[in-house]
DNA sequence: CGGAAGACCTGAAAGC
DNA sequence: TGCTTTCAGGTCTTCC
């Protein structure tokens, strides 16, 4: 489930049951998840008291009490279910419930917390993953050394995506998705801000560049598009996808507000574009475009743009 | 070095 | 009704 909006949505969830909280018991149900938990890692957890609940790209940081943060990544499939004290179940940023804590399949990290709260992590396809490292070495932990701009930070400019686009051969789509550049957007909301920039997935990224690096048109419309709709997708509590029945408020819906992804061979939402969703495989993933109003030539888009 | 492809997993949906 | 194939929101590793 998880691009920024996703784990930023989640993070809000959770901060309620795990902000100013201590894990009074964790219990792993499995050795790893990606990658193996890291040594002592229930000891480690068991008595800190989290500080802060924060969210880096697509990474989840708890800081502690102890000197150390742990980071947490979704993957795929990640979710986070909350039992509160008060006998309310959330899931949120996502899905649905699906019985006991602590006991559905792929429930795979349980913490309870000090105040109550239970908070377990199920991941069915277990590309997510959890470490443990000093707090003051984060910004340099090898997570984070190599990660680029957040793109709803003052970081993100028209001026700032010129300069890691210029001279890039590499289709914009790849750009976009390469974490060392921006890191936070994935496969739906790049499909999404390069449509409503009326830009084709295919364009060297190098396009967003003048000679002497300052950025063209077409960078800050990227620029703008690009926060416009992680910020919409906040705001709507991110995207659920593949979910029904959800309860108590666990869910996004932003994939209502989906003008591209995953709507091949549906008429495109731009006024008067009159064109159809296409789906095409760049670098093994899908793209999702309308090749009438996101033009393959450099140029002006064949419909004027609101 | 950059970039593409493969790998890691499970489950849902589509195809036959 | 099965069985097989394809696809999925990510990113780390391997191989040019």
């Amino acid at each position: 489930m998880p691009e920024l909006p996703e784990v930023e949505t989640v993070r809000r969830g959770l901060s309620p049951a795990m902000v100013g909280a201590t894990f009074s018991r964790v219990t792993l149900r499995r050795p790893n998840l990606r990658f193996p938990f890291p040594e002592r890692f229930a000891q480690r957890l068991e008595g800190a008291t989290v500080t802060d609940l924060a969210r880096r790209a697509k990474y989840l940081t708890a800081g502690l009490d102890t000197g150390e943060t742990l980071i947490l990544h979704l993957g795929m499939s990640g979710r986070f279910d909350v039992a509160l004290p008060d006998g309310r179940n959330v899931s949120p940023g996502d899905f649905y419930l699906e019985g006991a804590l602590g006991n559905a399949k792929h429930d795979h990290v349980v913490m309870a917390m000090s105040n109550g709260a239970t908070v377990t992590y199920n991941d069915a396809r277990r590309f997510g993953f959890m470490d443990l490292v000093p707090t003051l070495d984060l910004a340099g932990c090898k997570h984070f050394a190599a990660m680029g701009i957040e793109p709803l930070s003052e970081a993100m400019s028209p001026e700032s995506l010129a300069l890691l686009f210029r001279n890039k051969i590499t289709p914009l789509k790849a750009a976009l998705l390469d974490q060392r550049l921006i890191a936070g957007l994935g496969n739906i909301y790049v499909c999404e801000a390069l449509h409503r920039a009326g830009l084709h997935p295919e364009l060297p990224a190098g396009i967003l560049a003048k000679d002497d690096g300052r950025p063209t048109m077409k960078a800050r419309l990227l620029a703008r598009m690009i926060r416009d709709v992680l910020t919409e997708a906040v705001a709507a509590g991110g995207s659920t996808l593949r979910d029904y029945a959800h309860t108590d408020g666990g869910s996004g819906s932003f994939q209502h507000a989906f003008r591209v992804y995953d709507r091949t061979g549906e008429p495109c939402s731009t006024k008067d574009c009159g064109g159809t969703i296409a789906r095409i495989v760049q670098s093994g993933r899908s793209t999702f475009y309308c090749a009438t109003c996101q033009p393959a030539k450099p140029g002006k888009p064949a419909v004027s743009r609101a």
